[in-house]
RNA sequence: GGCAGGUUGCCCGAGCGGCCAAUGGGAGCGGACUGUAAAUCCGUCGCGAAAGCUACAGAGGUUCGAAUCCUCUACCUGCCA
């Protein structure tokens, strides 16, 4: 069996997906395009070795900071991985915040090639020419595509214009999901005010915990992907003079909570997902 | 006590007689997404289905017409005492 634990960030999945590997004996895959990185740790709230009560994690520290995952990449791990655990005889307890990357695993998606060549030349046309331009060019070649970007999204256009390069057209409409193992999805929900207070507490730890030590310690070796990380980004800012560190926070606080309404609205669209409210004690919740 | 300036929608902030329900940003709310997704981008945003209504500190006034001009009241701010 497979079980997806979804939902904004700060809800308590990572506690509730411990209490639940711990009940059935499975393992956790997670599926968090940050925790991936080895040394990003106070910042990516991932849970500590310590606290893990024996529940083997998959997926976290698997990465350099300096490495550039792709959702490819990480999909093909990341569902090598639900393998063994199946051979293994296991449960399977997939937790992540993403959207894409549990839908990646999850469900069959063909992601078209992509070439880092070809990349850096679109990306360059596209700070001289600008995204307007980039998208008439769009428009001449596959049209159906263009139609479906909108001419201020520069990187999407560039992909789309990567992807017609190596392989001819760009499918503008997503497919019905047509899934690659069965799973239970469970979305974890809670009241936006108590969110929004919980959001604050968890910045304001991180940086009791020293994130700004951790960012400075990294700083120089994170990959573009990695950079944008909540929080990383913030203090890399404020570290490179860009206002002070006390804004830098605050601005965290602020970036995390939009994000946390994002996830809410992406996973709120996929009808599979079962809602349940956090704030019940543990047990109730398993 | 004398002189000068300010008070605009949830917040910041523009407007300085008609084209103003009022530029812009933020927050809020909604949406797109087969790429890096903790990314990138879009829409909406006084009330009302609409006619229309209520709004630019408050009260009067001038004017065909005021957020914009005048008077007084309240509060805030700067210079001189």
């Amino acid at each position: 069996m497979i079980v997806a634990i979804v939902g904004p960030t700060a809800v308590g999945k990572s506690d509730l997906a411990i209490d639940l590997a711990e009940r059935l004996g499975a393992e956790i895959v997670s599926a968090d395009s940050m925790q991936v990185y080895i040394g990003m740790d106070i910042g990516t709230a991932k849970v500590p070795e310590g606290e893990r009560r024996g529940v083997p994690h998959h997926m976290v520290d698997v990465w350099s900071p300096g490495h550039e995952v792709s959702v490819v990449e990480f999909r093909d791990r990341a569902r090598t991985c639900v393998a063994e655990i199946e051979a293994r005889g296991h449960d399977v307890v997939i937790v992540g915040g993403s959207w894409l990357y549990v839908q990646a695993i999850l469900d069959e998606m063909d992601f078209p090639a992509t070439d880092p060549q070809v990349r850096a030349r679109l990306e360059e046309d596209l700070v001289e020419s600008g995204a307007e331009a980039m998208h008439a060019r769009l428009a001449a070649l596959d049209p159906d595509a263009a139609a479906a970007i909108l001419p201020t999204n520069g990187r999407r256009i560039v992909r789309a214009l990567e992807v017609v390069e190596i392989q001819g057209s760009f499918t503008a409409r997503l497919p019905e999901p047509r899934p690659w193992r069965e799973a239970r999805w469970i979305g974890l929900s809670c009241d936006r005010l108590v969110l929004d207070a919980r959001i604050a507490a968890r910045v304001d730890r991180m940086w009791e915990l020293g994130l700004v030590e951790e960012v400075r310690g990294l700083s120089g070796r994170l990959s573009r992907t990695a950079r944008g990380a909540l929080g990383y980004r913030q203090v890399l800012e404020a570290l490179q003079g860009e206002g002070d560190m006390e804004s830098a926070r605050q601005h965290t606080i602020d970036g995390t909570r939009r994000f946390a309404r994002r996830q809410e609205r992406r996973f709120r669209q996929d009808t599979r997902v079962q809602w349940v409210p956090a704030g019940t004690s543990a047990g109730d919740l398993v």
